[in-house]
DNA sequence: ATACAGGATTAACATGGGTCAAAGACAGGC
DNA sequence: GCCTGTCTTTGACCCATGTTAATCCTGTAT
């Protein structure tokens, strides 16, 4: 039951921007006067899917969603997670037909704003529209990690390097402390994220618990000692360069 | 023997970027002005590290690159291929420390940018930057089809829609014609890009060329029968987000 | 309480692709 | 023509992960 319908307001999204870019009042001000249309959610539904034109973007203003795409045989491959202040449909602004589909996987509010407002912003203000650039750049970084996670990393490691992350980037938007946090994300999902099946997602699990590696409670992850979690899961934080480098998760 | 030095000139960026984005004839000419050093670099060199902090960005003028990172016990992953036109680490224009190692897989000549120039430019034309923001879009798009790529088809497919993409990129800046082109990449190099080893890189190419699906001579590909390789790879252009759509290796 | 549905777990069996190691092929340099 | 280094190819064997399909949870609705 994680997400009540919040409050209004572009907090996520200047709190985002600024964890990458120092903004001044004035750009914070351009921001905050934004035209935002916030909507609640639902969980499992489709908040874009793949071959939509839409004409305007959102940003997450709370709950979780997974950016996904599909074969033509069905099977689905996640490659990426959304967190409150990530904008997981932004290339629409400059990619008319979305290569992507975001689905929640909580109830989510979501903040829509129009790609016209977007464009009359990064127009009016190029440091603004350098940070959005900059966010691409930082969410490209991500991809890469990814794909070396894929390519390269056994199923055990590979579990260990996504957890790896999304405990980090939970962190970096208050929702972890100490080294737990609430995951709303089921085996298949896991499975669809790692390139493997469900079916080995448990044994992974299982290998993790019985090594002391993890523990769950329901949909809660608690990670008894990070260290020994990032050397499994060879993880190296720097690729997504946050400004609040350090103690992460710690 | 591919690219002999190549006289310096800014074309193949401004080629690039037109292919994604129209550009006015004051918009052309500001990027012509941009200072540029032309360095030509011979094959297998590491043009940037992971880890370096570089004080320019560069383009691809001839040549090819691959762009990849390594794990802590040395495994590399490819996770992308550079072709004329390209920035492919653009990326340190906004993030200090590189994620990725490019490194070179032909003779080269590059034209190097130095960051200064790049803000300078950008800041004075908000549509060049767009222009750049909507390179690294594209960019994006391509590691996530990468990450699918990896992650859910198999070994045969997965190479097929590798073939794919680079004819069509190749085509794109005029070096395929006829399902034809030069393919400078070694089977090791297919191995740490489509995260499977030389051994069985071998493997499906000799069942690639048994059943039909390609032909090579020395380092050319040729494809007798482009619609079946596309069909058997499960490729679909869209996600390049070229302007020239349609008959792309056609 | 009971019934249901989505998720987690298990087990038995199959296989794509990894590993290792040796041998061939080819190109460039002398 | 010969040497050397880099690629490619081959073969035997093995294991991490896939497949299938049944069973077991747990929270929620009736």
């Amino acid at each position: 039951m994680l997400p009540a319908p919040f409050p209004a307001n572009h907090s996520p999204i200047i709190r985002k921007l600024e964890s990458i870019f120092p903004l001044t009042d004035d750009e914070r001000q351009a921001l905050l006067e934004l035209p935002i249309q916030v909507t609640a959610i639902k969980e499992d539904q489709d908040v874009v899917r793949e071959g939509d034109r839409p004409s305007r973007s959102f940003a997450i203003l709370s709950g979780m969603t997974c950016t996904s795409k599909v074969m033509g045989d069905g099977k689905r491959q996640i490659v990426a997670f959304g967190v409150p202040g990530d904008m997981p449909d932004i290339q629409s602004l400059h990619l008319k037909v979305l290569d992507i589909s975001v689905t929640t996987l909580t109830p989510c509010s979501l903040g829509f704003i129009t790609h016209e407002a977007l464009w009359d912003l990064c127009l009016r203000s190029p440091r603004i529209a350098a940070a959005f650039w900059r966010e691409t750049l930082v969410e490209g970084a991500a991809f890469r990690e990814w794909i070396l996670n894929v390519g390269r990393r056994e199923a055990y490691p590979r579990m260990a390097h996504i957890l790896c992350e999304l405990l980090v980037r939970l962190h970096a938007v208050g929702l972890a402390e100490d080294h737990s946090c609430d995951l709303p994300i089921t085996q298949v999902e896991f499975a669809d994220a790692l390139g493997i099946t469900a079916v080995h997602v448990n044994r992974v699990f299982q290998q993790m618990r019985a090594d002391g590696l993890i523990e769950t409670r329901g949909t809660r992850l608690i990670v008894p000692d990070w260290e020994r979690l990032k050397e499994v899961g060879d993880f190296d934080e720097t690729y997504l360069h946050l400004l609040t480098t350090g103690g992460a998760a710690a």
